[in-house]
DNA sequence: GTGATACTTAAGTTTCCACTTGACAATTAC
DNA sequence: GTAATTGTCAAGTGGAAACTTAAGTATCAC
């Protein structure tokens, strides 16, 4: 059976990953480490320090910020080292960049509309 | 009396204020309108008909939504007409793009470091 | 006026999610 | 070898948050 969906603006499978990206990014830790990281690789260990929170909690937080693709890690030895991966930030982007862009066109379109309505 | 406060790349306003774009935007009943009002305003209840929750329910989500400058709401009689604010968009477009600035220059010197390698 | 429409509000329920605890595994240091 | 380091996993807890129900208010149509 061959799968045929309707076309639509956006994937089944890419508002998966919007949903992903945005429950990830709603969580003011997980922003938090995204922001540390963005500024250089660290360990688990280390970004647990500045965090009030277990070291458990952190490796939660990244397995949540692994599968919306905000995060990269890979193991070496005992070490795992976490930094930023642009899919991620790239979903966010493209999600808010749409609706921007629609919004705008429209805004556009009464511009004219709108200037003559200021006048009251 | 030197004001000189912390030099925060961004102010504890400022960072209340994206927690509140970024937790609306988490939930993906707040996002479906959003998308929705970005093509046009809507009413409460033509916004509520495609979802499957109660009018109640979606007030709820429009409270936060207007809370976090995502939406803008006016009431005119009876009916309140909900549109999208470009406040919210542009607090999380701000903070992706600062996340990805600090990241892209962390790899601008990367290239550098490896260009010096190769000279030497 | 009466009734219908379009929300609004409060309170209760349920579901989800961040977090902890405690035990465990794997690597490195001694 | 033993011990310390670094991380992983499972189960459980508490609180937030989404949702419902039920009652209320204000506006519009007649």
């Amino acid at each position: 059976m061959r799968e045929r969906t309707k076309q639509a603006r956006t994937t089944a499978g890419q508002r998966a990953n919007i949903d992903r990206v945005f429950h990830a990014l709603g969580d003011a830790t997980r922003r938090a480490i995204v922001e540390r990281l963005s500024e250089r690789p660290l360990t688990v260990s280390s970004l647990a320090l500045p965090l009030n929170i277990t070291l458990a909690a952190v490796v939660q937080h990244l397995q949540i910020l692994e599968q919306s693709g905000l995060v990269h890690t890979e193991k070496v030895g005992r070490v795992r080292t976490c930094s930023l991966g642009a899919a991620g930030l790239s979903v966010a982007e493209g999600w808010i960049t749409e609706c921007r862009a629609i919004w705008e066109k429209r805004f556009d379109r009464l511009g004219e509309l709108l200037a003559e309505l200021e006048e009251e």
